[in-house]
Order: C-alpha cells, then sequence, then structure tokens
DNA sequence: CTAATAGCGTTATCATATAACATCAAGGAG
DNA sequence: CTCCTTGATGTTATATGATAACGCTATTAG
C-alpha cells in the first residue's frame, strides 16, 4: 500500500510540482503564523508528504514515508498531525477513502468538495459556490441547520476520459 | 457500541415505525423478485434490523443485534449482506459515520444524499433533484464524468434545532 | 528561572473490513 | 433421479484504520 513519493498519476497534468510543494508549505507558515498556531516539524513533514502524493493519501502510507528513512514513528504521531492540519483547514479528509488531501482554497464562502477520478486518484477541490446555494436553499426549506458537508463526486477526469476514448 | 433495536432518537418523529418496517421489507421483497436477486434470510434480516433502527447503523451493532439470541455470526456474514444490499440499491453507506441506512427512494433521477442531524442521529435522505443538477453542470463544465456522488450534509434537524431554541 | 501547558514517544487496544478456504443448498443438464 | 455447477454461508485468520492512556520533553508565559 505504501507508494513512493513522486506521482506518477500527475503525468497527464504538467506543472511545477516541487513549486507546488513548496508554495502549500509557504502558505501553511503564513496561515499558522498569522492564527498563533505551531506548525511544529512532524506537521509540516506530514502536510509536505500530502502535497508530495498530490492525491488522497492514506494516514498509514504517510507513516510508512515517514518511516522510510530509519525513522519508526507510532500511528498517533500521524494522526496527531492529520488532525492538527484537518482542525487548522490546511488539509481535508475525503470520507469515502479514509484518505487526506492538501487545501490549497479560500474556504470563506464556500465549503469543500471534490471530483475525483477512479482512474487516475486525483481529487480535484471545486470553488464554486453553486452547490453550496442550492444545499443551503434546501436546507432552509427543511429547517435543516447546516455544519458541515461531504461532497465527494466519483468519476472520470476530463484526462482520463479523453484517453479512454482515444484507446477506443 | 451495540445498540438496543428499539429507537429512542425517534420520540420526536411520530410515525408507525412497525409499518415503516414491514413496508421496506415489502419492498425489498418485490423488488428483489422482480430482478431475479435472492432476498435470503440473512440479508432479510439485517435489511430489517437496519430498518429497526432507522439511522445509520455501524456493522458491528448489526452483528451484535444478529448474535443477540444466541447467534455466533461472524464479521463477514454481515459484511457480505451489506454488500448485497448496497448493490441491490436498498441501502446507502454513510461514509461520514462507516454506517448504513435504509433507502425508500426512486433513485432512477436523482443519486442518494442525506440531511444527518448531530442531535438526534437520523438522517433524512434528500430527495430534491436541484442539488444533482447543479452537480452535474458544474462536472460538464470542467469536462467530468459522474459516476457516483456522496452527499452528507451534518447538521440540526428541524425538530432538534427548534428543542434547542426552546431550551435557551 | 519556574511552572504550566502543548507536543510528542510509546505501548496497547479498539474499530472497521476483507482474504481464503471449507461446506452447503439450489437449480439445471443429462 | 443423479451429477454438476453455481451462489450462499460458515469459519478462521488477518489486514487496515483509529484512539486511549501514560509519561517525558520542549515551549512559553510570568
Ligand atoms: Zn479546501
Ligand atoms: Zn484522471
Ligand atoms: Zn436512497
Ligand atoms: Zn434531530
Amino acid at each position: 500500500m505504501a507508494q513512493p513519493a513522486t506521482n506518477v498519476a500527475l503525468s497527464h497534468c504538467a506543472h511545477d510540482h516541487e513549486a507546488c510543494i513548496t508554495d502549500a508549505l509557504a502558505r501553511a507558515d503564513t496561515v499558522c503564523r498569522q492564527q498563533g498556531l505551531r506548525l511544529t516539524a512532524i506537521r509540516r513533514r506530514v502536510l509536505e508528504l500530502i502535497w508530495a502524493n498530490h492525491q488522497p493519501t492514506k494516514a498509514y502510507d504517510l507513516l510508512a514515508q515517514i518511516n522510510a528513512k530509519r525513522g519508526n514513528a507510532a500511528p498517533p504521531t500521524v494522526y496527531r498531525a492529520l488532525d492538527f492540519l484537518l482542525e487548522a483547514g490546511l488539509i481535508h479528509k475525503i470520507e469515502s477513502q479514509n484518505a487526506f488531501i492538501g487545501c490549497a482554497v479560500d474556504h470563506e464562502r464556500n465549503q469543500p468538495k471534490f471530483f475525483i477520478c477512479r482512474e487516475c486518484g486525483r481529487a480535484a477541490e471545486i470553488q464554486s459556490s453553486q452547490i453550496d446555494d442550492v444545499i443551503a436553499s434546501e436546507a432552509q426549506e427543511a429547517g435543516f441547520v447546516v455544519d458541515h458537508q461531504t461532497i465527494e463526486v466519483d468519476g472520470l477526469c476530463a484526462a482520463c476520459a479523453g484517453a479512454e476514448s482515444t484507446n477506443s
């Protein structure tokens, strides 16, 4: 189950992945400094690994990656870091996969939601607030007070759908 | 973790619960007969327990309920029944709780989605297709081919929100 | 510096889910 | 009816996901 830190799945999506990781860590530093949160070495390392994988990553895979170079960390080490990062809004949990992914989105006006490709495994975070609006109005109608939402849409991303139709 | 089969949480929602269970089982019989599926004794029993609980129920709680009267079933017994029921569309999995709940909804035109109350624990399945429409259009725009969706909105149901504001 | 607190290491254990293989029951072909 | 195939179930073991509890250490407020 443990996976290499490099991300094969991104082959169809060219971008400067090193910068991607660096930027995410820089943002995290800023956010934590502003909010008086402590982004300790372990927490930072876990966040870095999550971004390096660049797709939903399981807690025990992160643990294996941490321990890859002679480490010997135990599960609570990772779960505590994950709890912190979730709390700080720096990552999200993909409930349908028991996996975690980095967040690069401003959530002041819309809640997390994902398109997840079954082929390449990537989870794209959607920013539109249309879905939130509809949910809000449906909730209003039902007298339901929304607290938190889990929206995970599985399917085929554009790149993988294109590849598939080309092959057939 | 194991819970009694009767459902305290439904106290604020008066309805003929026995009929509720009976109807669900009758519908299941019909669906399975029409589709050539075998609703065996165990599968039927698991479905009955899920409806009896009437809120998202965990696999091991179901197992405990099955074994309550001198039984000795093992986990695969329950998980296999759950797999069958999921496949047949007779239940849904609430991913954010690792729990299962009965379905009484026609899904020809809209996918499963839930409002889940943190207070009473009930999960109400929403039927509106507005949310599906918005997701479909967002997906279209992104070139994403939707296969399956997980939509779970947590919060306070009308009854529990009312009770809370009354108390304060 | 000191005390209080937050973070972390470590061990054990709980909770969720599946693999693998043996056995059994139902239904069709001959 | 008998044999055979298939799908369902029983059983044991194990994989995978997550947390409790406790003591030590590092950080920081005063
Ligand atoms: Zn996000
Ligand atoms: Zn893809
Ligand atoms: Zn349903
Ligand atoms: Zn409620």
